[in-house]
DNA sequence: CTCGGTGCAAAAAATTTGCACTCGC
DNA sequence: GCGAGTGCAAATTTTTTGCACCGAG
């Protein structure tokens, strides 16, 4: 059984095991291009390695944000959501678009050249002015969905 | 008694009443520089302004967001916490320096315009390949403040 | 005087914890 | 075999809802 994506590695050279349930929850994080809320997650393994608990499920994206090897994003009012990131996942670094009506998500890839050297720049003045050590960022806009926007209030 | 910020017309012009409640939770977010959670919100009424209950303080902040009069954010795994908009409040518009560490928040505004130029290039572009509305946008930077760079994981 | 707004208690929703059992190494 | 990892049930935490009463317009 292979763990292709580094993970496995990456967990045991931190003195976590390779467990059944990890395996599940990377497993569902790899073949779905969704932004999966930790129900989600259960529900979509149950099918596939029966037996595992949300419980787990908490635990282990718990364990996977602190290595790094997820994303736990709180858009709007819905519960936490998780997506991997880029080096352990398929997905490019990207921003989000999103519907503030039907919480639909859309992940832009686009504006990278400029993006790149505008946040690496805000970085780095942040992190000379305030003395912080920057690890990530977040950018989010928020708006109407060509479906909603008819129907906006 | 005045309700010195526009808030009052505002509700009025909605059809919503000007009450007690109302008036405590905006005069709490007009007084404090800090970003308050429903509760810190409720703790801090109850001195000058006794007998309104968390409930209220929650319908409170959910009518105010939909008017516009505040914004809702979701720090980390922290609770939601609440800013009166640039309309409304004596902040000006500005985004987030946060310590994964201690939760700390740090409010930025030295932003140039180099970066309002971005930003608005990049909703202009958005709206038109998305067809999307675009109302506004988030920015958030995560790390570790000079007071836990030292003790750092 | 009439609803919109409110307090309280109770429910719901989301996440965390305690504990005995299991399984990776 | 030892201890990290797990499932289950129960607890917590945060937010929402039901309902009778109150007060703004």
């Amino acid at each position: 059984m292979h763990h292709g994506y580094g993970w496995g590695k990456m967990l045991k050279g931190c003195g976590f095991r390779i467990t059944y349930a990890r395996e599940a929850v990377l497993d569902v994080l790899n073949t779905t291009e969704e932004h999966l809320s930790a129900e989600d997650i259960y529900l979509l393994l149950r099918t596939k390695y029966p037996g595992i608990g949300l419980t787990t499920v908490y635990r282990t994206l718990d364990l996977l944000e602190q290595m790094r090897i997820v994303y736990r994003f709180e858009f709007g009012q819905d519960r936490a959501k998780y997506e991997l990131t880029e080096v352990f996942g398929h997905k490019k670094h990207h921003h989000h678009l999103i519907c503030k009506k039907c919480g639909r998500i859309i992940d832009y890839y686009d504006f990278n050249d400029e993006e790149k050297s505008f946040i690496n720049k805000t970085e780095h003045a942040l992190e000379k002015k305030y003395n912080f050590n920057i690890q990530e960022h977040l950018i989010h806009f928020y708006g109407f969905c060509p479906d909603c926007i008819n129907q906006e209030q």
